[in-house]
DNA sequence: ATGCTATCGCAACACTTGTTGCGTTAAGCC
DNA sequence: GGCTTAACGCAACAAGTGTTGCGATAGCAT
């Protein structure tokens, strides 16, 4: 005889669109713009200076000057908040450099992987721990890699380009293949950073190419 | 001049041991084994029934009959309830299956780690995801695959002894490789699950140790 | 300038989580 | 049987997290 415990939630809005707001069109009344900006630079300093197990979404309110409601709000909770800082805080002219082979192209995209999972403090750690608790988080992550390896797919076309790789070799397979390894050490095993990693991985995975083990 | 916020802790007892007690030592007045017992059938009841995001502390003690008290001071937070009932399904019998062949072998592996981050309702998952907010989950996760990956690493010598794959293969590479795209691709970037992924990743690993991808 | 209104600030609340001191209970030992 | 003592139950608290209604305000339009 539980009550149904009805799931309280924000009735004011549909969920407003944390995304990037259009700063010309019309909105009566609106502040929006100059809050967005205070709180995403206090989600930012706030998880540079004390982490990830630290911010919450009293502490960016706080920080920000922003009241704590606007902020559930708007983004809901702090998966919500670094969604909309990931999403803010990606270089749309970013591709893979080009060093001229496969195993080097793939050892440099591990290298900034690698870099990613060790930076400090660990904001792309931050990032997949918060995944697991919020969907706009995960979301934002899927969206982010999707792009990633969308564009990393140039890798594997120069190499069959270049007839290093036979054709019909899957470039997201091939590329899942050589950076998991990384996450998969890094994040999940968690042993001692290991610079070869990127180097070790990356050449496993071209030998394993060459040999056509990416084609269906 | 904040006040430093002493962090608060059960001063009671230096944080009990959550494993497995002797129920045959003297412990006057215990009547641990009956309470360990109780909770943790209601941490694997629960879970199956309304999964992670639904279990705490609380609901743990409630279900159980034990007070929320005695759950906190035994197991501190979910993650230790996690971390205790995966210590105590571990089946110390395990060993990889001998198929014959490194291809197959590493495939019937993956099969199983398939089914694992597959499963409904996703345990495994949300033991993984605790680990990034709970110590205790984080070792008792870490111990856990590193026994698996030795005894696996008997995969790998079996290969070489058949003359396979080359001596000098470093085992733990190996595996990682094998089983690192299923964790990302299933629980990273959650794709679509696609049962193929056991059997490509197994392929594809083999064939790069098969070229002596993994030695130094 | 004046009005409109979405957005924001504010106070107050409810629920969850984690902690403490202290009294009570049950397991083991004589 | 009674004694000892770690483990447990209990009430009460403290802090964090999420929600609500309503009044105030800033940005845009006219």
């Amino acid at each position: 005889m539980a009550a149904p415990r009805p799931t309280r939630q924000f009735p004011d809005q549909p969920l407003p669109p944390p995304g990037p707001r259009a700063t010309t069109v019309s909105r009566p009344g609106g502040r929006s713009s100059s809050v967005r900006r205070r709180v995403l630079d206090a989600v930012r300093t706030h998880l540079a200076e004390h982490g990830y197990d630290a911010l919450s979404v009293d502490a960016v309110a706080d920080r920000s000057g922003v009241h704590r409601t606007t902020v559930y709000r708007r983004w809901r909770d702090v998966g919500g908040l670094l969604a909309d800082a990931l999403t803010e805080a990606i270089d749309d002219t970013w591709s893979p450099t080009d060093t001229g082979t496969l195993d080097g192209d793939l050892h440099a995209v591990n290298r900034e992987v690698y870099a990613a999972l060790t930076a400090e403090p660990p904001v792309t750690a931050a990032l997949i721990a918060a995944s697991f608790r919020s969907e706009q988080a995960a979301a934002a992550l899927r969206s982010f890699w999707a792009d990633r390896y969308d564009r990393c797919a140039a890798i594997v076309h120069r190499a069959v380009d270049r007839r290093e790789i036979p054709a019909g070799t899957d470039p997201r397979r091939l590329l899942v293949a050589a950076t998991a390894p990384l996450y998969h050490e890094l994040l999940l095993l968690r042993t001692l950073p290991d610079p070869r990693l990127a180097e070790q991985a990356a050449h496993a995975t071209a030998t394993a190419a060459r040999a056509g083990a990416f084609t269906d």
